[in-house]
DNA sequence: GTTAATACCTGTTCGC
DNA sequence: TGCGAACAGGTATTAA
């Protein structure tokens, strides 16, 4: 999308997850894109006229690409792109956890959002040492405080299970409990499992997509997820992978070798 | 101030 | 076969 012009675009609602602002499709169309990033789970489209277009997929959001004739409206298609060269960009949200919002590209930083945001977990400011000093204090399970987008950003719920038993952590733990060594290794844990997940494009689970509409790949190497009652597949541990509701969501970990 | 629970939303799956 | 209940997810809001 960079350089290219948002020739139309079109909000069939006025809401994603929250209200989207105002005058929003007017505000998009006849902008030229400047600057495509990401920042934690969102994606941030800067454009031409000092705004960027913020883009959260929350749990079923995708954003489909397709060139030639307009394509066929489908249901929850919430937001149409058409740029000048002729692609089609469509968001579609069956469950509109998702949200969009614009906001002064200088200042997007602080946007309400985004501040206070933690570390990028595949960055080098996100160390087992920064790791420690974020838990210090808290008084959570480290499952729990995993999912925090202000302690590191972008983690969701499989992937904080995975990471933990990469890492051999039990979920129950305390945060303020993981430092030193076992901040170190879950630090690493963290970082192994999103390279792995980026690589094989990402998790599918049932309508989840790339932009080609293609599934990803990443649930088939799920070491823990959705895998209970199955034998630990950490090499010589006779556990099994069980699943406990922490803070209302599924957690799956091997207790045996997980502490 | 910190932590826990709840609401939001809808497609899919499961049990009766 | 059909129906309703439970479940999944991220994060703001409310409650404890």
């Amino acid at each position: 999308m960079d350089g290219r012009v948002l020739a139309h675009a079109e909000a069939r609602r006025p809401d994603l997850r929250w209200p989207l602002p105002t005058d929003f499709a007017r505000r998009l169309q006849g902008r030229r894109v400047v600057g495509l990033r990401r920042r934690a789970k969102y994606i941030l489209i800067d454009l031409d006229d000092a705004q960027s277009w913020l883009i959260h997929l929350g749990m079923s959001g995708r954003m489909l690409l397709s060139d030639g004739a307009e394509p066929a409206r489908e249901p929850h298609d919430h937001v149409i792109v058409r740029t000048d060269d002729g692609c089609w960009v469509r968001f579609n949200d069956a469950r509109r956890f998702g949200s969009m919002d614009l906001w002064p590209t200088g200042d997007v930083e602080n946007h309400r959002l985004l501040s206070g945001i933690g570390p990028e977990p595949l960055g080098n400011a996100f160390s087992g040492a920064s790791l420690s000093d974020a838990l210090a204090g808290k008084r959570t399970p480290i499952k729990a405080a995993l999912l925090d987008q202000r302690v590191v950003a972008g983690l969701g719920n499989i992937y904080v299970s995975e990471a933990l038993f990469r890492s051999r952590i039990s979920p129950k733990r305390m945060a303020m409990n993981v430092w030193g060594a076992r901040a170190d290794r879950l630090c690493a844990a963290i970082k192994a499992v999103l390279a792995d997940a980026i690589v094989a494009g990402g998790s599918s689970l049932r309508d989840h997509r790339q932009v080609s509409g293609e599934l990803g790949y990443f649930q088939h190497a799920f070491q823990v997820y959705d895998r209970e009652g199955e034998n630990c597949a950490h090499k010589g541990c006779p556990g099994s992978v069980q699943r406990i509701v922490q803070a209302g969501r599924s957690t799956f970990y091997c207790p045996k070798c997980q502490r």
